[in-house]
DNA sequence: TTGTAAGCGTTATCAT
DNA sequence: ATGATAACGCTTACAA
């Protein structure tokens, strides 16, 4: 059997109460203290989180929930998240739901009963508005933080960033370099952060009195494919714009491909402004030019957040924090 | 408070272990098995892990190790991982240990305190051979699946592709096309995998009594850029290949655009076989020639190894499983 | 500051 | 098949 504070208790000559307390930061009497630490010591004893958490229903785990484990973006924020959580102890658990509600449930209640502390919510393509579960289960006392997208009528912590501010100003960067043509390809319809895209995208072409082309606006669904067809149809029309604006990576590299194929020049002949980085850009030549997300920020503040509600600190629940992304001009756009 | 076996007994009329004997699938008597389940029903019952675990020092959840999380084909088995265990009812751990012993050290550490109940490690860029600290782990009596990369001198359940046989092929495939002069952009020296891969590759060379130029042999670290570089290089030495093998999907991408920005065809100025599927890929024209991992069987093998294994079923451990990897041909690779 | 004892929600043993 | 009772390893009143 493994070790317990009984047997550190028994070889220090103190009673367990007294070693649960000093393993829990209480000040014990100088001598007994080096006692038990160094019956901890020579025991090589490890605390048992499970017996812990049953007192207080707590597990000392918190979970990420996302539709996929193949979105960078995701990923990245969650390596963020799991260090700072991990400094105060707290185990991360991953959830798959596939974009799924029903498949959402099922993960919530599985979190449920393993007594989670706390969750943190990508609800990516589809937005949280689709994920109607979450209305039942914010009233579970569980805290959850969501990032990038609201759920409309409820009301949750929220990571954002500054989606229709960054689209403006890209597009106003390309305005600003004498482009009038600039099309924009977007991710989904139903995501809050798509709509705030857009909504940037035309108030810096309305601001400049610059017509927009029906044709110039469109989807991509966050893929490659969808990027790369989006940019073949955008090269093929009537007015084929003179940028693009392309608000994931996903679709960033499918439209390189899709220029690289139609032998464009990447910025001589169209001038690509992408969003995001991620490592197989590194070999685009010339470099891009892209809206990059706060990564590291975003994932310290929803954790921190998080374990703050964790605490019990709802002082000022519910909070939406907005976060600055940053403008990276490199080689992929000129001006005209 | 939570609704307890108790709250399901005293309603129900039965005493607290009949209940539990009911949750464990015990048989019981008609009637009292009617009006547990009713009981369940009403009150909402849901068992609570946490105290479920104290008991047998288990967690119900396994863990999934590894370097980073940006790696795709990592993330993808996962997923099927975690569709697996869960039928089970076991959670998914992650755990990030960032290429470092120490860290790798740590997070064992934090996994024992949580009463894990097996771990899967994909070792990735090392290699297993570089965490030392698995030594010491392994006799730790929790279960541990290895993917990709052996422990040499400790033996573990370990899951493998048919490296050296699927690198043999896809070169055996590019000569028996008339490639004469091939080269290989390989991970890391340090990696088993890529050691047999590379093997593989001299081995299908030398069936066929071909040359192998000193510098066609290039290591990329699976980075994009790694390929990328790598691939420039290729091209510009006095003995350029008429067809390069690519062994993983970050390297290929690099690849590729390194020959779209030196404006060579793929396949007709060169061929490219690459390794594997990921998103981006999709959207290149024509579509490349890959030797693909059988990722969900992978996945499938390791989650119900290392459940067997939980489960007490040592009877044919230690386990190395390989499974067949296949060739896609499709238009990055051409005849001669 | 410390020891004692009760309690957290289960499982498991032992009679019945 | 079932009920009573003792673990499991820890936290936390309560008393001293």
């Amino acid at each position: 059997m493994a070790v317990t504070i009984y047997d550190v208790a028994k070889k220090a000559g103190v009673s367990h109460g007294t070693v649960s307390r000093y393993l829990n930061g209480y000040s014990l009497r100088e001598n007994n203290r080096t006692r038990v630490e160094q019956a901890i010591q020579e025991l090589n004893f490890q605390e048992n989180i499970i017996a812990k958490g049953l007192k207080g229903n707590r597990s000392m785990a918190i979970a990420v929930l996302t539709p996929r484990y193949t979105a960078v973006f995701v990923m990245l924020i969650t390596t963020i998240i799991e260090k700072i959580v991990a400094r105060e102890n707290y185990g991360l658990v991953m959830c798959n739901f596939e974009d799924d509600d029903e498949q959402l449930r099922q993960k919530l209640l599985f979190l449920q009963r393993r007594a989670i502390d706390g969750v943190i919510i990508f609800p990516e393509d589809k937005g949280a508005a689709g994920l109607r579960i979450l209305h039942e289960y914010l009233n579970l006392h569980i805290p959850v933080v969501l990032i990038n997208e609201p759920i409309p009528g409820f009301e949750t912590d929220l990571i954002l960033v500054d989606n229709a501010v960054a689209s403006f100003r890209a597009v106003e960067q390309l305005i600003l370099g004498n482009h009038k043509d600039i099309a924009i390809i977007n991710g989904s319809q139903e995501s809050y952060l798509c709509q705030q895209r857009l909504k940037g995208y035309y108030e810096a072409m309305q601001a400049y009195n610059l017509k927009v082309e029906e044709e110039w606006v469109k989807w991509g669904n966050f893929h490659s494919v969808g990027g790369y067809t989006a940019t073949k149809e955008l090269c093929a029309s009537p007015h084929p714009p003179s940028a693009i604006f392309v608000v994931s990576y996903y679709m960033t590299m499918g439209a390189v491909m899709a220029l690289h194929e139609l032998r464009l020049r990447i910025p001589d002949d169209i001038s690509i402004f992408g969003f995001d980085h991620f490592e197989p850009a590194d070999a685009i030549q010339p470099a891009l030019t892209v809206v990059e997300h706060p990564v590291e920020k975003i994932g310290e503040q929803a954790a921190h957040l998080l374990l703050r509600r964790i605490r019990g600190d709802y002082s000022d629940f519910p909070q939406t924090i907005t976060l600055n992304t940053t403008m990276l001009i490199r080689g992929s756009t000129r001006n005209l």
